[in-house]
DNA sequence: GCGCTTCGACGAAGCGCTTCGACAGAGTAT
DNA sequence: ATACTCTGTCGAAGCGCTTCGTCGAAGCGC
């Protein structure tokens, strides 16, 4: 493995020069830059991260806490970190995934305090999430995709559900739809007032109730057979009923099944509406899914930037909201004459 | 932030006695030793990684290529994942993902070449992939889970596809089955000698012949709406059938739903029987699904200790075959009676 | 031609750890 | 008592970089 020296030595130059070229922190003249560059070609020469880390007490590594446990879908997950890594990239920075459940804070503690990163982006934040502590606790910068109940001055990214209902139910009643349900995530994540469940909801009954139409909301266990069942009595106890919004990835192919099952036709006989789902995996659907896209990739881009601006001492931008778009294509049609 | 010369100024030892008591490359007096792990706690010590990985030559990191693209469903990686993790952890190593693709090899010889990890392991191998150049092309070590067509004396774990099939056309030739079909990846995957759906499909072949059955193969995009078009069309074409192996796990969602539209009752009318799935998938079925169980905690532990072999210069075991547990459980049942 | 600034390059001092050689002192064998 | 081996500890030399202070050589106005 050639080292700095060695390059320096070939081109001709001391190391500190080479250093510069690299870094570009102090000017080097052209003729002396190409023949570093050509010395460092010629002995394939890299950058030894952990010499360079000790040396300029900076890693240039952020790392991404990755739930390994209750990833059904990756899809989701992974149009965040596709975002992170390009943003992360663009500011000469490497993005590496620590698979590290949020229930086991610890292990996060541990690896942020050897310093391997210089901050840790957090996915899927509870309202009361440990990890936040766990990596301040080791004074390491971090930022969040999602939110706690008092993010405070943090940075964090988040999906403005409100909006994303309002347009929800915006583009059924539209479509002449006036008997419209709500599929929400499990009863177990409104219990602990997970924040997209509740402010999904809350949203949606305003909505609703702005437009003078009555909110039904079922709650729903995140899988398929769990979204047939929920959907099958949905569908049995509530006849007059001729759209659906889903905010349930999984659920989601429940429904399908349920309303093949009722003999229901879509868009004919019935809308449904994803909410916030990743567009790989509207793909998955029966048929082209309407839907109102994650907009995962753009969170993982904000959440890396803030990070950022926290580690090089920038002021910071606070949290953000970020918008979902409606792609209406073929679950979603006028409201059927009776 | 403690370092090492702190812990020993306040233990009242040399820095080197903090080293050793750490690694224990040397002996330490239990006295000394307990001096310095209060000092440690009372301080917070915590290893520099970097400073670390530059004196030892070793990082104690392995790095894990982990695909972002056409990973619908995460839970077949994630079993590989939490394999290796616990693993790497037994052994003193922490693993991070690379979120590279596999059409990227330059970014992982980057990473690669900056030793930020002391060994890659590389999943979803194909069978020409050119990751493997670009890892060993800058000296690290490598191991494969899976294969590609010449592996060499390298490090492999894969799946025991041989096996999976006759266990899975004995299983339901054992119910009394005589017409079984097999749905294997998508055409594109047999097109290149995708090792997998090669090799499955051959033991399929195989093992059908044996038994003195015809075999009957058809190829499926991975994906839930192609499942449900195959299956549809293998249905009406072929209406004697009673069973089908099912090696794709996208398919799987569709083939579900063509049963249900051609109003087969699942195990009464036919059975369906997944190869090579994670048992969290075979959770997000209509019902207990009989599968044969993909061995990826294992996959991911083995692939670990051989790529540790490799590192420490231990003799290495080569390539391993794992095998899929049966689980059969409510869609395979005794052959209907005509 | 003088002193002035500016540019480009150099040398050396670390960053926080591991590890090698050395060595004091206790234990064992002679 | 002598010679020897262990144990447990210390000091110092790096690992491969970044970065600070420094300085010669141009380039400039007058």
């Amino acid at each position: 493995m050639a080292t700095m020296q060695d390059v320096a030595n070939l081109a001709g130059v001391s190391l500190s020069t080479v250093s510069y070229t690299l870094t570009g922190k102090r000017p080097v003249s052209a003729a002396t830059r190409a023949r570093i560059e050509a010395a460092m070609a010629e002995l394939g020469f890299r950058r030894h991260a952990a010499a360079r880390a000790l040396a300029a007490r900076r890693t240039h590594v952020l790392a991404l806490a990755y739930p390994t446990y209750g990833v059904a879908l990756g899809a989701t997950l992974n149009d965040i970190v596709r975002g992170a890594v390009e943003a992360a990239r663009e500011s000469g920075y490497e993005l590496v995934l620590w698979p590290v459940d949020s229930t086991e804070p610890e292990v996060l503690r541990e690896l942020a305090g050897q310093r391997t990163a210089d901050g840790v982006l957090l996915m899927e934040v509870a309202l009361d999430d440990p990890r936040i502590e766990a990596v301040e606790s080791v004074g390491v910068p971090c930022a969040m995709i999602g939110r706690t109940q008092d993010p405070g001055d943090r940075v964090w990214v988040d999906i403005d559900f409100e909006d994303a209902l309002t347009q929800a139910v915006e583009h059924l009643w539209g479509l002449g739809h006036r008997s419209i349900a709500f599929l929400n995530r499990s009863q177990a994540q409104l219990d602990t007032h997970y924040g997209p469940a509740v402010r999904a909801r809350d949203a949606y009954v305003a909505a609703m109730t702005e437009h003078g139409l009555d909110p039904l909301t079922v709650a729903c266990d995140v899988t398929p057979p769990a979204g047939r069942r929920v959907g099958t009595e949905l569908l049995a106890s509530h006849r007059d009923l001729t759209a659906l919004i889903v905010m349930n990835e999984l659920a989601l192919f429940g429904v399908a099944s349920a309303l093949r099952e009722a003999d229901l036709q879509v868009p004919r006989d019935f809308s449904v509406l994803a909410v916030a789902i990743a567009e790989d995996i509207s793909q998955m659907y029966d048929r082209p899914l309407s839907f109102l896209a994650a907009p995962g990739p753009d969170q993982g881009r904000l959440a890396v930037r803030g990070l950022l601006d926290l580690i090089e001492g920038r002021t910071t931008t606070g949290g953000t909201n970020l918008r979902c778009a409606l792609h209406p294509q073929s679950t979603t049609g006028p409201v059927p004459v009776p």
